[in-house]
DNA sequence: TCTGGGGTCCTAGGACCC
DNA sequence: TCTGGGGTCCTAGGACCC
């Protein structure tokens, strides 16, 4: 069996391109939410050294000089981009896991002496059926398919990379830093660097004890991988999420308590969108808020929770917790940048019981509601009903001003053809 | 003017139970 | 000298991922 990982290629710069031919030789990046950071870079701005994770403030000297692209993230596009990806993926292999936005684990039984062309089939396939560059990489493990696709980016002839057989050699493992394993971030590439741990093939013959010690059995399992040994599990479905977050940065500072109180049932009712979708319900409902820490300003940052009566996924309810939260923890004369909702305690609609403060048929009305308002929103596009807490006008939120058409979801913004 | 958002897992230590 | 043995649950902190 062989693990594949197959990872778009600058994913959101090459969303751009294929639904902007104009863009084919210009160099583009796409920013983060709020316009702050450059998050992805397609090769030519990569070339012109920009850096992943700039500042874009810093760097509009440089995007001036060299005409780059600029836009907004539009995860509209992305995502339903990423799904025709993964729709082209799931006709290549057996067993598709996705793993992010732009990566996905393939699970095949290919001949030693085909794995090569099969890699070359799945990008080809997917570059004619979607327009976007994909790298497959491919191993005995998820890590080793991993660090594949990590050789495979680097080969920009072939896109692809098998790491088995005469490619599993020392000569090449030695060249390999550890920080460019799965699993090996920061803290623990400083970490085995002090104790003269500087390559993959140094890794892989480290002593099981230490690693154990040091990195825990997460570390240990890491290096079983790259030895080979498959340890990390497969997952066909993704598990429910256990927490769910939703928050944002203010397009600008916010004062007020009830800008911040919209804001947060904003958040609220995406957060228990998310909750719907999953066929999940909260126990709790976390709010925090924050200022902004790089400004020379008071400071100031907290946290409250508030716990349901029962299990919830029903709008209205985590809305009015989170504003139960907030209003605790409001301090006048910040000037705040953030405020965010966390759900937790989820658990599945069937282990939901009634309470007697609860009557079945009121809990069925209320259902139904969220599901009439899901319905809309998902054919006409979130934000379609709303509730009138989440505010009209919105003054607080992100910025997105160099923002790109839904040209994939919105049949007014679909591209023409002249 | 201006610096993202959303997750998981593991361990240690304390509280508490019989 | 020496202070049972075994278990669960919770939380904070630290590490990682995209």
């Amino acid at each position: 069996m062989w693990y594949a990982l197959v990872d778009c290629n600058n994913f959101y710069a090459s969303c751009e391109k294929v639904c902007n031919p104009s863009l084919a030789k210009r160099p583009v990046v796409v920013l983060s939410n709020n316009d702050g950071n450059v998050i992805a870079r397609c090769p030519l701005a990569k070339a012109l050294g920009i850096e992943m994770g700039a500042p874009f403030h810093r760097c509009t000297n440089i995007i001036q000089k060299h005409n780059v692209a600029v836009f907004s993230s539009n995860y509209a596009l992305y995502g339903d981009m990423s799904r025709r990806v993964m729709d082209t993926l799931a006709t290549c292999a057996p067993y598709v896991e996705v793993y992010s936005i732009d990566e996905a684990f393939l699970l095949h039984d290919v001949p030693h002496a085909e794995a090569q062309h099969y890699a070359l089939s799945v990008r080809q396939k997917v570059m004619q059926w979607t327009g976007i560059p994909v790298s497959v990489g491919m191993g005995a493990t998820k890590t080793l398919a991993k660090l594949a696709n990590h050789i495979a980016k680097k080969r920009t002839d072939s896109g692809v990379f098998v790491l088995s057989g005469d490619s599993y050699c020392q000569s090449l493992l030695e060249a390999i830093d550890i920080a460019e394993v799965w699993g090996i971030g920061r803290r623990y590439e400083r970490m085995l660097q002090s104790h003269g741990i500087y390559n993959v093939w140094q890794l892989i013959n480290a002593d099981d004890s230490f690693i154990k010690k040091k990195m825990t059995v997460v570390g240990l399992r890491t290096v079983y991988e790259l030895r080979g040994i498959p340890c990390i599990g497969w997952e066909d479905a993704p598990p429910p999420k256990k927490t769910i977050v939703s928050s944002r940065s203010f397009g600008r500072q916010v004062e007020s308590l009830h800008e911040l109180d919209q804001a947060a049932a904003h958040y609220s009712a995406i957060a228990a969108g998310k909750l719907r979708t999953q066929h999940c319900a909260a126990g709790a409902v976390t709010v925090f808020v924050s200022t902004n820490p790089f400004k020379n300003e008071p400071q100031y940052s907290c946290s409250a929770t508030v716990v349901l009566d029962m299990h919830s996924a029903y709008t209205p309810d985590i809305i009015a917790a989170a504003h139960t939260a907030l209003c605790s923890i409001y301090r006048q004369g910040y000037r705040y940048k953030k405020v965010g909702i966390m759900l937790t305690d989820i658990i599945p609609y069937q282990e939901l019981s009634p309470t007697l403060f609860m009557h079945m048929d009121n809990y069925e009305k209320r259902y139904r509601l969220m599901q009439a308002l899901d319905s809309v929103n998902r054919q006409h596009g979130r934000g379609t009903v709303y509730f009138a807490s989440e505010g009209v006008v919105q003054p607080w939120s992100m910025r997105r001003k160099y923002l790109s058409p839904r040209y994939t979801t919105h049949w007014n913004e679909i591209p023409v053809v002249r």
